[in-house]
DNA sequence: AGTGAAAGACATTTAAA
DNA sequence: TTTAAATGTCTTTCACT
């Protein structure tokens, strides 16, 4: 991971439509060059994928929140299989397993305050392994879509 | 929004490089008509952008965080101020504005635990708009990428 | 709104440094 | 690892439906 790579990652991250040409012409390296360190950052697991970033209101999601989710004291396999099943479920953005007060953290996106409250008494609520959970609305969110390589110790590393 | 744009922005949800050609055969339609209705999902501002999706370890992110933060009693600006200051701190990953218990949940990601303390202690408290927070650590994330459009009424909507 | 053909731009491979 | 050249594919425009 030296400097090239920093780069390319950065430039793929705001914009992933690059065409390999620009690429490698922001980097100031011929475009065969730029190809093998994107191949090669895709084949590390760097980079994981490549997508549009869609307007969740144009989707007609409307209504955002924030669901804090504390389960009940069952086995670990229960624990994945709520992770798998309610993390794949349309409403779901994102799910965060935590420590602390809750258990898991969903962000969900539906269409509006009506249909958020029946997610959550008809979908969530109704999921055996759930004991409580605490819901914050989303007034706003912004998204850091450029995310810079942390070292731990100087540029060196 | 009919079909054709929802299956256009599912297909460029899962994968943003997708080639004009490919898409378009995949829609069974032409190319110039697939590119034309991306460009108007674009103009609309249905596709906001495209990245590449990045490993947060890779980028030496190894501790996660969801930080539940009160703030004092301000005026609005002072909000917005920390808002706009926060969200672009290289730390976090994603700012939320939120009703309920707390006014801003944070999704930070850094180098580790020390590190996390680090932003803590001597970034996040030493804001003066920050009355109290509340840390949670996050041990995984699933991210649904690609999210359907959910109508109020009906596929007819 | 959707199409097909044409021109130019591009990705990708290869051989070589 | 990087490069330049070459091939085949792709994007994009435009006249037409």
């Amino acid at each position: 991971m030296d400097e090239l790579d920093a780069s390319i990652v950065r430039l793929l991250q705001s914009d992933a439509r690059l065409s390999n040409r620009e690429l490698a012409r922001r980097l100031g390296v011929a475009p065969s060059t730029a190809l093998e360190r994107v191949r090669a950052l895709t084949r590390r697991g760097v980079i994981r994928g490549y997508g549009a970033h869609v307007d969740l209101k144009a989707l007609g999601r409307h209504a955002e929140a924030l669901v804090s989710v504390q389960l009940g004291r069952h086995q670990r396999s229960m624990y994945e299989t709520f992770r798998e099943t309610v993390g794949s479920w349309p409403e779901v953005v994102t799910l965060f397993v935590v420590s602390g007060g809750s258990d898991i953290v969903l962000h969900v996106a539906v269409q509006d305050v009506e249909q958020l409250h029946a997610f959550l008494v008809d979908r969530l609520a109704t999921r055996p392994e759930v004991a409580r959970f605490q819901t914050s609305m989303v007034f706003g969110r912004d998204h850091n879509r450029v995310l810079e390589p942390l070292d731990g110790e100087g540029p060196g590393a």
